[in-house]
RNA sequence: GGAGAGAUGGCCGAGUGGUCGAAGGCGCACGCCUGGAAAGUGUGUAAACGCCGAAAGCGUUUCAAGGGUUCGAAUCCCUUUCUCUCCGCCA
């Protein structure tokens, strides 16, 4: 959620930059204005109006003290007629105060000055590249004949139990899904993460505080009777961790990371986009959250791509990465990178990590501040994220691109987690 | 799920209708004391919003949340949420 004085003091600026994601502010923003003024007019009279019946109660109580019971009564029809104006005021501020809301949940995060310009994700740029992202001279197998082939993954299985999209890891699939778990984690650890285990429900509060609510409701599972939600991705939880906190600038920056189980309805997809891994309502990541000051957020946010990077090298798969211009970074965010592996036998790119730096947007939500010790005065810290990494495609990658007529090759960062170097 | 107790500032803890934003303590900050430290001592110690160019200052709100009684509520009543204890159930 942008904040009311960026928006009060600069509504140009505001208008101008989200124009970027193709957000027409200028209506909204002129909107929010004239409810601002109406507010503040209000709540001044308001705060006038409540100020004089403090005083008249201060009165009668030392009328009633000094026994003048009688001398009250004056003074209590005064407050009565106070109440009437009061009554009237309080419903103005509380409208006027629900509508700025409703428009300030409506408006996205800001882009930072370095997004750029485009409709959709083919006008991302491409700000790195590495391995060989060439295809197969020979028919190679997409993964979800692969795992059929080597009976590891069983979507099949998964439609039984559950539905499509829940599938079941068996064996070495189920081996190999754990080591990339703990090597993501040992990985993130080495690097400073504190490791968290959040839980995989959470509570309405924390919906809005990382903005899943009010506008994300059909992406999450419900769960009705105790109304929690499943977590879409760990963020969510590991976040809301720091919501309603105020922190000390010597806290910064901190560095969390966690595995978890992400429930995604994804309402309304459908298509080759979603065959086999490619997308599925239930998958694994590990994902680093970092809080940190507004003034080194995005040195962070190129040291959480780099090492979200670092973990696409070491599995030697090959990967690009985007810089997502206006048209699709998300609404929440003001800079996202994403990595994406190349699958050589469905011959696309995956998206395996989005690193993301929210600026103060999230923490606006969260209420997430810090005292600023130059001035002493309160501010909002920054939140960022990225996954480090994604699993269901990282997996569909290796198989594909390690597949060999023995078998599949496990990369061998993997195999002190695995035990085996070959799916076969 | 049943029965009971409770929720006050960073923490502990007092406060059952009238200058209570809230005693006292701890913690923290700054000063004095000291060669330095400890002890001692003094002062200060929330946030949101608004008025003001800014600061100072002032005003309003906030004692789990929401509603009610009252001229006036941390204090009384109702609802909700959460916590604790005992019982039941249970990986």
């Amino acid at each position: 959620m942008l904040q009311i004085q960026l928006i009060r003091e600069n509504p140009q600026f505001v208008i101008d930059r989200l124009k970027v994601k193709h957000f027409d502010a200028e209506g909204i923003i002129s909107e929010i204005s004239q409810l601002d003024v109406d507010i503040r007019q209000n709540k001044k009279s308001l705060d006038d109006n409540l100020m004089e019946q403090k005083k008249l109660s201060a009165e009668i109580g030392k009328l009633f003290k000094e026994g003048k019971a009688a001398e009250a009564a004056d003074l209590k029809a005064r407050i009565a007629e106070l109440k009437e104006t009061e009554k009237q005021l309080q419903a103005k501020v509380a409208e006027a105060a629900d509508k700025i809301q409703e428009r300030l949940f409506l408006m996205p995060n800001l882009p930072h000055a370095s997004v750029p310009e485009g409709k959709t994700a083919a006008d991302n740029e491409i700000v790195y590249t590495e391995g060989d992202a060439s295809n197969f001279d020979y028919d190679a197998m997409p993964h979800w004949d692969l795992v059929k082939k080597y009976d590891i993954i069983d979507f099949d299985l998964g439609c039984k139990i559950t539905g499509a999209g829940f599938p079941v890891y068996k064996g070495k699939g189920a081996r190999i899904q754990r080591a990339l778990i703990d090597f993501f984690l040992d990985e993130a650890v080495q690097h400073g993460f504190t490791e968290i285990q959040p839980p995989y429900m959470v509570n309405e509060a924390s919906a809005y505080g990382t903005g899943q609510l009010p506008d994300k409701e059909g992406q999450m599972y419900h769960c009705e009777v105790d109304d929690f939600y499943l977590i879409p991705t760990a963020e969510v939880p590991i976040t809301n961790i720091y919501r309603d906190v105020i922190l000390k600038e010597s806290d910064f920056p901190i560095k969390n990371c966690g595995y978890s189980a992400c429930f995604r309805r994804e309402a309304g997809s459908y298509g080759k986009d979603v065959r086999g891994l490619n997308r599925l309502h239930q998958f694994d990541k590990v994902e680093i959250v970092v809080i940190e000051h507004p003034d080194r957020s995005y040195e962070t946010l190129e040291k959480m791509k780099t090492y979200a990077m670092s973990l696409l090298t070491k599995l030697g798969l090959p990967f690009r990465v985007l810089r997502l211009c206006g048209g699709d970074i998300s609404f929440t965010s003001a800079l996202t990178f994403d990595l994406e592996v190349y699958s050589k036998a469905q011959q696309r790119w995956l998206e395996v990590s989005s690193v993301s730096n929210f600026e103060s947007f999230q923490a606006n939500r969260l209420k997430l501040r810090f005292k600023d010790e130059a001035t002493g005065k309160m501010r909002l810290a920054h939140t960022l994220n990225g996954s480090a990494l994604a699993l269901p495609r990282v997996l569909a990658a290796l198989l594909e691109n390690n597949q060999t007529d023995k078998g599949i090759i496990v990369p061998e960062v993997l195999r002190k987690y695995t035990g085996f170097d070959m799916i076969d």
